[in-house]
DNA sequence: TTGTGTCTAGTTGTCTGACAAATTCAAGTG
DNA sequence: CACTTGAATTTGTCAGACAACTAGACACAA
């Protein structure tokens, strides 16, 4: 099952990106054709594969680099807390840039996930979490206007919300998350640096007050790699 | 930025997907190609990245085809269940296909995962999760040969390990699953009949019995969409 | 009728060669 | 030292061609 060139070409390029180190250059698209005996087309069919598994990344005019890791986040999803506080239990460093606050009014989409009707006003923020300077997560985090007005912002609001409810005494009880993997989309690769249908870690999740009111409606996108999240799970009959 | 023919590409594209419905196919390359004033090749490494994220599929001589998304089974991760538990629990059918069980011994990864020795004698069960005939999920597990011997194998087993392990009376306690998004290797993609690097959601577990011990180390592979996995989150500070 | 083999038009897979656009870096210039 | 220029390199895109494969139509024999 193995006659065409695009499936050799994989497994050899797979092979040379994962004993290359990261940020170093791949050789050019013509000279590694001519390496692995397929043309330049085939060979950047490839690629175009390996760029949106995030595992290299290509510079017009500079050529193609592989995608090195760097330290990860590690997290139990059992307990929901920060990126931000996540990454202090580590001691590691991240950094919130691209933050947007905005008024909108709930679509369908936000008027399910909030539990609100149509048309509610409610607060968008947006915001892009980098390690190293580099973007690992993407998130959006839409809430009634009730509960979060742009005007509210402190000056020591450093990009989460969910840091910021806690901070503020609301009587926050659960989150439920769903989660799934998927294709960036353009406004996601957008922020993350990356190219659309990139592979990503996607969750969507709702916070819960004590009394079952939806506070906060959030969409997460993570690039792989970054963070380790796990859950311990009960046996079913137990 | 969005100079380039493939960034326009990629978004009318997604929206020509978008707009087809599952199973049916798309205009032929070179038809394509005119339509969206780009070259066959741009054409081509875009639909590789579409394939990539599993939207659509190639099929020389035939077509390119627009996957249509099936039913979805939904699972709270926070109880440990088989596929086919969960499937039962909503009425889906499930098959089994591609069972394969084999003896090998413990290499560093799996020893790792089970907490054995390096070279251990360990039975590894490989199998296929169809939904409606498609491939949805691929499932590894590796355990001790003093937990599972092949030979063990009863008539009745169908496929999942971990109601094999529950009917036979172990005793099971908790499971710690690892989750990340990935691109399919070669071998996983072969099963899933999908391409090398498409968009999976991976989970890579251990259950564990009352003693501590780790009975089974599982790789699982999830086509997305086909599942909805969620999680309930408890706020930090509790 | 049913099944089988063959043919053909259409589709994706790959190749070749070329040019455009962006980057890098060294040499030149004030 | 700062800035410009220009050549070399590299990725982005294009055009056209042929090979490999598929599906359907068709003829023909059982």
């Amino acid at each position: 099952m193995t006659h065409f060139p695009f499936q050799r070409l994989q497994s050899e390029l797979a092979s040379l990106i994962a004993h290359t180190p990261g940020g170093q250059r791949l050789p050019s698209e013509p000279e590694l054709a001519r390496q692995m005996g397929v043309s330049r087309a085939t060979l950047r069919e490839a690629m175009r594969s390996f760029e949106t598994q995030g595992l290299i990344r290509r510079r017009q005019g500079a050529g193609t680099f592989v995608v090195g890791q760097v330290s990860v986040m590690e997290s139990g999803l059992e307990v929901l807390e920060s990126l931000d506080t996540m990454a202090k239990r580590q001691n590691l460093e991240v950094t919130v840039s691209d933050l947007q606050v905005e008024k909108m009014f709930a679509d369908q989409d936000v008027a399910n996930g909030l539990i609100v009707p149509l048309g509610t006003r409610v607060t968008r923020v947006r915001r892009v979490v980098r390690a190293e300077g580099r973007p690992v997560a993407y998130l959006v985090d839409t809430l009634p206007e009730e509960i979060f007005r742009p005007d509210d912002l402190p000056t020591s609001f450093h990009g989460s919300v969910l840091d910021y409810l806690i901070h503020r005494g609301d009587p926050l009880n659960v989150a439920r998350a769903n989660i799934t993997a998927i294709g960036a989309t353009a406004e996601v690769a957008k922020s993350l640096e990356i190219q659309r249908g990139d592979v990503l870690l996607h969750f969507h999740s709702q916070v819960y007050d004590k009394s079952g009111k939806v506070l906060t409606y959030t969409f997460s996108y993570f690039i792989p790699g970054y963070f380790h999240f796990h859950v311990v799970r009960r046996v079913g009959n137990g």
